[in-house]
DNA sequence: TCAAAAGTGTTAGGCTTACACCCATGC
DNA sequence: GCATGGGTGTAAGCCTAACACTTTTGA
């Protein structure tokens, strides 16, 4: 066919690459992570981070590799979302995309944007750009998605430091649910999961009375039956 | 590379297939769905229908496309799984498999085995042969899956022709659960979900009191907060 | 009349929810 | 001492789980 184009087959084959929806709260919001393409398709449009499979990796250390390529960010929890196949959903050729969506708190140093990306910032979900791709589709699954384990896993540790308050706990629940829990109920909960192990620290903020930490039992994350 | 291998691209492109676990209820057991292989590699062992994407179609097409063309059977409920990436998964070259569970009702006709399948047959989780690629991993993997959905969605009544008794459906999550389960309890919770409409007909068979046959409300799967 | 499956209510205990006040600290 | 968030128990009602007998039919 073109013979300066180097790997050939038999029969045609899509290209692959991974997306990831990185997620965390920021501002006391839910922000994803977008960067801004620095080349075509949908250049300088925000986008998901992500990029082309490599042929020794798995899908997994693709997503891996290209979120710590493109902002920095390494070491969190990541789980496959979707794999998205419409013919034309890439302008240059037969793209098949598996997403992942990812967790990380809030403390996580800025990410700096890199490699083919211009920029990467965080956005809140309430107030996202115009996304190139169907990256917009990808964003609102993962939330789904991210939402829908709220209340049988420990997903939402992973939006939290290692040590943390019930309060600042509580909060993420809050900000995730988009509503306002009884505080009795929400640690009676918490308690009855046995998840959660005190430091015997305490966090003192503010003029008010220190709170105790936590930490998980076991930092990864866990199904949970109620 | 190689002039005689007709599609061409800059970098290196995986293959992209679809295999699909079929599920249904066969003698009191749930069985699955298996053709043999009639080309290397593992020629002649037993693996999950599917096969390579074409360019036209997506994911799903295509899933539903192999298990036509390999056994026949057509119009079902179709979710799409996991994707799996392993580099080596794969003796011939690298190769993602989107992998896609299926349910139907047992009596849907005998799948019969067609193009590159040799034979098509129904096997008992309980009683697998050896099977081809990582296979055994992704029936595994469905069967958990399904099992997860029993109980917050309808998922299981695909399983069922379009009327059946309550009885039957009983004898269904029995075997999904591998537990008796309390008659009266177990009707009580159908009616709870509201999920079963009354056929007005009753099912006569056997020396005993006939049935009355129910239909689902919304045939297409939905997800039930218990 | 017998065997076989269909059909039907009640109760106890556990879980969920609603709700209000004192505590420890910094300023 | 006052403002701020941290920390704690109880009671009502709802949901879950356990449990046994009558009905209808065909043979």
């Amino acid at each position: 066919m073109n013979q300066d184009q180097s790997y050939c087959y038999p029969y045609p084959h899509p290209a692959v690459t991974t997306d990831v929806v990185l997620f965390t709260i920021r501002d006391e919001d839910l922000q994803v992570l977008l960067i801004q393409r620095a080349n075509p398709p949908f250049r300088e449009m925000w986008a998901l981070p992500g990029g082309f499979l490599d042929m020794e990796e798995d899908l997994e250390a693709c997503a891996k590799r290209e979120l710590l390529e493109e902002t920095g960010i390494e070491g969190l929890y990541l789980e496959q979302l979707y794999t998205f196949s419409t013919p034309d959903r890439d302008p240059r050729e037969r793209v098949i995309s598996v997403t992942y969506f990812a967790l990380t708190r809030s403390d996580t140093l800025q990410p700096k944007a890199a490699s083919d990306a211009q920029e990467a910032a965080w956005f809140s979900l309430t107030q996202l750009p115009e996304l190139a791709f169907d990256h917009a589709k990808i964003i609102q699954l993962a939330k789904q998605r991210l939402l829908a384990k709220l209340n049988y896993s420990t997903i939402a540790f992973q939006l939290l430091p290692e040590t943390f308050t019930l309060s600042q706990l509580q909060t993420v629940y809050e900000i995730l649910l988009n509503e306002k829990l009884d505080k009795r109920n929400f640690r009676k909960g918490m308690q009855t999961r046995q998840v959660l192990r005190e430091t015997g620290k305490l966090s003192r903020t503010g003029n008010h009375r220190p709170a105790k930490t936590y930490r998980v039992i076991n930092p990864t994350r866990v199904e949970i039956i109620k």
